[in-house]
RNA sequence: CGGGGCGUGGCUCAGCCUGGUAGAGCGCCUGGUUCGGGACCAGGAGGCCGGAGGUUCGAAUCCUCUCGCCCCGACCA
């Protein structure tokens, strides 16, 4: 194609909204154009790429067998309210009526409707395994959309679907997702990592998310680079870092001791000169369990924080909430700056691990403004333990040992063993080889097909703009002559161009009038891989071949540039 | 939904406090000179100052309401 025919609105100064380096980009490139707050509309640039990118998915798709669809995205109440979901996606789901009331929304996500499918023609094991597949828009309606293409109300996602017979038939699918996740990344040129994930609302057993590590992400990731252990920080495993100060092993009972002001354990730690690594947090909140709701202690080190992930599957609650402060007077006739194990009412008290073994701590008295030394767990109470810290910095891997760190994080893909949910909620059943009838197991499996090309931009970006990877980049190669209306130069490169383009290359012709420093920096800002200078070595016989991703610049013959890119592209 | 910020030519912003004929740079158009890293000269087009109401002789500017966008938080497959 030649430039001077396209629209390509690259911008020279920095839009003013836009901080996230993806979003500004892809901006200023002339990608995108903001349409309304996480509403954006794709422009001829980020439509080429976002081309390329479904096209590497669908490839990889079918090379596990999986068969494209292509859902309603305006559903019926109905299906969503048999599986509960109706109520479940709350807000997030965009909802309307049509001209008879009836409720409909703009779907989300798609487990109900091909479960529905699936339901209603899948009759025989014989029939399974299946994985359905689509690449369409989603709908959410997210309370703060925000970072350009990072968190919108509109987007494309893949979604895939697995059906199978048995547990071991869904562990074979969910294995070719991994897989085929793992090329589509690789090929799409991005760096990513696969961390074990807490599968959320989404229900079922297991789940890892494919991430790119970027300061705009909104998740964090536990990971180790000794072990290549990696995971959710909700869901990851450390040994926590030693306690600052040893404990007094001697055997002392508990006593009490003012601490007038001192609410937090910060306040608690500086007042009595105790670091807060030998300090109980004390949480109180009130655990949900669907028929019933009971008040529920938990404690924790100093200087750690409760997982809310491992609290609920600990305590075994659908949800939690924090106790009110009027709630927690009535129980404990003190102020939340003050609670302790000991003397506490009647609940359930967890304890985290990291507090197991530990001698002579400080905690709440359960009475205004004081605290209590010399507190034992297991002696002076006694909790069930278990592990309910989120990770800190400075924790190590639990097996090696192995420093670990906290890395923020973009999700650009999450694979789920749903199971049973919505087989079960939904009536999904087919007959066995026995002729009874059996639930079907699902997997399911989304990639966010944005959140790549945004990977890719916050992954390979400098000071003069984007560096695509050749994968998924608009064009692969941009031929720039010094000046288009210099006769030998334009001669030049058309003749390059049309060379590539019969090789099979997607090249660009710049054939603006504008200086070289234009169209330089527009190459640049856009992300294009390569570029051919046609210029001044012209008549020694060389074009320059620059890359995006280096800045390196290579003299090649002019016969035998096309060859050489092609062999750089392979 | 709470907190903060911002709406003025296509873009980045000034002007507002202290009311009195709407500005700059970039971009765009025309002509000319240029042509290896976002050129230069000359001329030109383009804005009911987000919207509504109010105060005033007079409102971009002051007041009230409203809409929109961005950021932080809550929220989040």
């Amino acid at each position: 194609m030649y430039w001077s025919h396209l629209f390509i609105p690259t911008l020279r100064e920095v839009p003013a909204d836009a901080e996230v380096a993806s979003h500004r980009l892809l901006l200023r490139a002339g990608y995108v154009r903001p349409l309304g707050a996480g509403i954006y509309n794709y422009l001829f640039l980020a439509q080429r790429s976002m081309t390329k990118i479904m096209r590497i998915i669908r490839e990889e798709m079918e090379a596990i067998g999986a068969q494209e669809f292509h859902l309603a995205a305006l559903n019926p109440a109905e299906v969503w309210q048999e599986s509960g979901r109706w109520e479940g996606m709350g807000q997030n789901m965009f909802r309307l009526k049509d001209r008879f009331n009836r409720d409909l929304c703009l779907a989300m996500t798609h487990e109900e409707v091909m479960t529905s499918i699936a339901r209603g023609e899948l009759r025989s094991y014989k029939q399974l395994p299946q994985i359905w597949y689509q690449i369409q828009t989603k709908f959410r309606d997210e309370p703060r959309p925000k970072s350009g293409l990072l968190r919108v109300r509109q987007f494309f996602m893949k979604d895939s679907y697995s059906f199978d017979v048995d547990a071991a038939g869904l562990d074979a699918s969910y294995e070719k997702h991994r897989q085929a996740y793992c090329r589509i990344f690789e090929r799409c040129g991005i760096a990513y990592m696969v961390v074990d994930a807490d599968s959320g609302a989404m229900g079922g057993s297991a789940s890892q998310e494919f991430m790119v590590a970027t300061e705009a992400g909104e998740d964090h990731v536990v990971h180790c680079k000794a072990t290549g252990y990696s995971a959710n920080l909700e869901k990851a495993v450390s040994r926590p870092a030693p306690a600052s100060a040893a404990d007094d092993m001697t055997a002392l009972e508990p006593d009490e001791i003012h601490t007038p002001g001192a609410k937090t354990i910060d306040e608690v730690s500086k007042f009595l000169g105790v670091p807060a690594t030998s300090l109980i947090k004390s949480v109180v909140v009130i655990a949900d369990f669907g028929k019933q709701q009971k008040p529920v202690l938990a404690l924790m080190r100093g200087d750690h924080q409760m997982s809310e992930t491992k609290f609920l599957s600990v305590v075994g609650c659908k949800e939690y909430r924090a106790a009110t402060p009027e709630e927690i007077r009535g129980l404990f006739g003190a102020d939340p700056g003050s609670l302790g194990p000991v003397g506490a009412p009647k609940m359930p008290i967890y304890a985290d691990t990291a507090l197991e073994g530990r001698h002579n701590l400080v905690a709440g008295a359960n009475k205004d403004d004081y605290h209590l030394k010399n507190v034992t767990p297991g002696e002076d109470f006694t909790p069930k333990y278990a592990d309910l810290r989120q990770v800190v910095a400075g924790d190590t891997e639990v097996e090696t040992g192995a420093p670990l760190e906290i890395v923020k994080t973009m999700e650009i893909g999450h694979i789920f063993k749903l199971g049973y949910k919505y087989s079960e909620s939904m009536g999904l059943q087919v007959l066995n080889a026995d002729g009874k009838e059996t639930k079907v197991i699902m997997g399911s499996y989304g990639i966010g097909v944005e959140r790549v090309l945004c990977g890719a931009v916050e992954l390979y970006n400098d000071a003069d703009g984007i560096s695509m990877p050749a994968a998924i980049a608009p064009f692969e190669v941009v031929v720039t002559p010094v000046n288009f209306t210099d006769e030998a130069l334009k001669a030049a490169a058309i003749a390059l161009y049309a060379e590539l383009k019969g090789m099979g290359v997607d090249v660009l012709l710049d054939d603006r009038d504008e200086r070289p420093g234009v169209k330089f920096k527009d190459a640049e800002l856009i992300g294009i891989p390569w570029r051919v200078t046609v210029g001044k070595k012209l008549a020694q016989g060389v074009f320059e071949v620059s890359e995006r991703r280096t800045k390196t610049v290579t003299e090649v013959g002019v016969s035998e540039v096309a060859g050489w890119l092609k062999a750089k592209l392979a």
